[in-house]
DNA sequence: CTGAAAGCGCTAACAT
DNA sequence: ATGTTAGCGCTTTCAG
């Protein structure tokens, strides 16, 4: 490796023993201010940095944290990933990001993986498959710090960071009620994921306040979140052919909302007049798509900044945590003219 | 720590040393055939998993690789992450991505940073403020494997991948000519970059080959690259009031193509018909912008890939590389409604 | 074929 | 106030 200088260096060149190094460089009280003072301006000197790798051998701590998510090339994720950088990188940790495509065993070998490499923590956004959380029930047992964002479990008891989603689904399906639209369909993510289950719960409390009959046909569940183009066309195809097709749709994820669009393009569907469109997304050019795009757009780089911030607040408590926070933060409604009656 | 099992424990468990352990382990020839199987079968069994940040004490080595880029909430660099990622992963390397938000001084801490971490090697890809390399030279020089990707700095001798800017601009222009443009203006990143040259030569050979005048005037630098909104906003300003401003642009990053499309819908001028335009950008969506926007697409995901093979490929080479090269992979020209005469 | 011991860089008792 | 030493988990001479 790319050679360094160890306390063992300094001390040799100073003829005092590592000790004294390492006490004067850790701002130790029991010891000479003469000596303090020579350390360390000898080390500043040379550019001594303190090799993290010995220390978490010593410490047993990695100081760093592990990210699962489904994809990095996601509006909603990056944006997360920066907030999350921002954070970690200013209490000292780094940040390992792994990537599960939406496949539990995608997301269970990332886990291990991560814990091979001992992270404090673990950053977690469950992926549409997964159901089986019984290996961050497992770590949670032990004590080990897991932080929820966005994709949470619900039968596990540890901290949690999301977005008022129902409120988001409430907003979102009012601004198609309001404009006009009755028949609304909800295309929405794998019913595993809490996220989906709130945001169907929005959408249908919605319904209920305006006095609009739900109807079950009308909603489309694509368990791959989106992630294959065919499981959304068919079920935009089920719902055009319907004897009383949907006026409009609430898309329930950023992949979602986007394939919606790129597939009733090629369908030759006009947006908003055939179908108008309201959905989640975290893209900040839809307000350039043809039509501009009415979307709810999440914190999300917020979301990661808390969640980090909670994970590391966890990692460093003395006592082992047993107070368990969920923090839920607004998702933001824009209104553009997908979802405008015309 | 989260607990876990070490050599010891299974020297301890099966009476014997932790040497015979280790040498079972790592599959050593001088041991006897069944103390090998009853080590590897007790491992197994408690599910043993050797620490690595003991191991990167031992070998003076992170298995880690530092990541440098502007930003994650890219669409050019979020897919090249994945790239990077999936080659990383396969090769028991993990991750650290750090942003600059094109500071150099952002750059230059993040760099000590990662160094100070350990890492077995870079990947850069420079910010729009950076010229000053001479941090990368210094590492360099020691051996110590460095990669550059996208943003190359062209004064360093070191292995590079990047996109054949000057085909991929030369295509773009060529698009615009075609279509019956002359007047084109280009707008472009900070001339700090190599790849703004390269994108600005393949421009200028076009116009040359196609007979048609260069006009320094056309040319516009954000040297934020597209990161300050007003900077772009100016430039296409100062052009749209030339004498005789431009029919078409071709913008020069990803970043500044949406810039553009952004603010000239906010100007109201109407793309294609009163300026048309074509630009990088990594972006999967514009096709469903209005109206659809002819593009350069870079394999950002190939590129990562190809930088972390290569990258692993020095750290692991048993002497030092002196040999370096360059590889350079095509953009690929997409065609659509924006680049048309009207 | 196997065990003992040193050492990677650092901290923290435990001496002096 | 400073030095000595052990130990974090692992590999690797060096003995036997």
């Amino acid at each position: 490796m790319f050679e360094s200088v160890t306390i063992k260096d300094i001390a040799k060149a100073l003829g005092v023993s590592t000790s004294t190094v390492s006490r004067a460089l850790n701002g130790s009280y029991e010891i000479g201010t003469e000596t303090k003072k020579l350390v360390l301006e000898y080390a500043e000197k040379i550019n001594y940095r303190p090799n993290p790798i010995a220390l978490s051998l010593k410490e047993q701590k990695s100081h760093s944290i592990g990210v699962v998510v489904c994809e990095v090339a996601n509006d909603y994720f990056s944006q997360a990933i920066n907030g999350i950088e921002s954070i970690a990188y200013n209490r000292g940790y780094h940040v390992i990001i792994t990537q599960t495509h939406e496949s539990f065993d995608r997301e269970s070998a990332n886990v291990k993986h991560l814990l091979s490499r001992h992270v404090d923590g673990l950053l977690v956004s469950l992926s549409a498959q997964t159901t089986d959380t019984s290996q961050y029930k497992y770590l949670l047992d032990k004590g080990f710090p897991i932080v929820f964002f966005d994709r949470a479990a619900t039968d596990l008891n540890t901290h949690k960071v999301i977005a008022n989603n129902f409120k988001g689904a409430f907003e979102a399906t009012e601004t198609l009620l309001k404009a006009g639209f009755t028949k609304i369909a909800h295309i929405t993510n794998s019913n595993n994921l809490l996220i989906s289950r709130e945001r169907l719960d929005g959408f249908k409390a919605t319904l209920e306040q305006y006095g609009v009959e739900f109807n079950a046909a009308y909603i489309k569940h694509c368990n791959h979140g989106g992630m294959i183009r065919d499981e959304v066309e068919f079920a935009l195809k089920e719902l055009l052919n319907m004897a009383e097709p949907p006026e409009a749709i609430f898309s329930g994820s950023d992949r979602l909302t986007i394939s919606c669009v790129s597939i009733l393009k090629a369908m030759g569907i006009k947006i908003p007049e055939q179908l108008a469109l309201a959905g989640f997304t975290n893209s900040d050019v839809v307000q350039l798509f043809d039509p501009p795009l009415t979307v709810v757009r999440q914190p999300a780089f917020r979301i990661g900044q808390m969640a980090t911030e909670m994970l590391i607040k966890t990692i460093e408590s003395k006592w082992p945590v047993e107070e368990f926070s969920t923090e839920k933060v607004d998702a933001e409604l824009i209104v553009r003219s997908s979802s405008q009656k015309i």
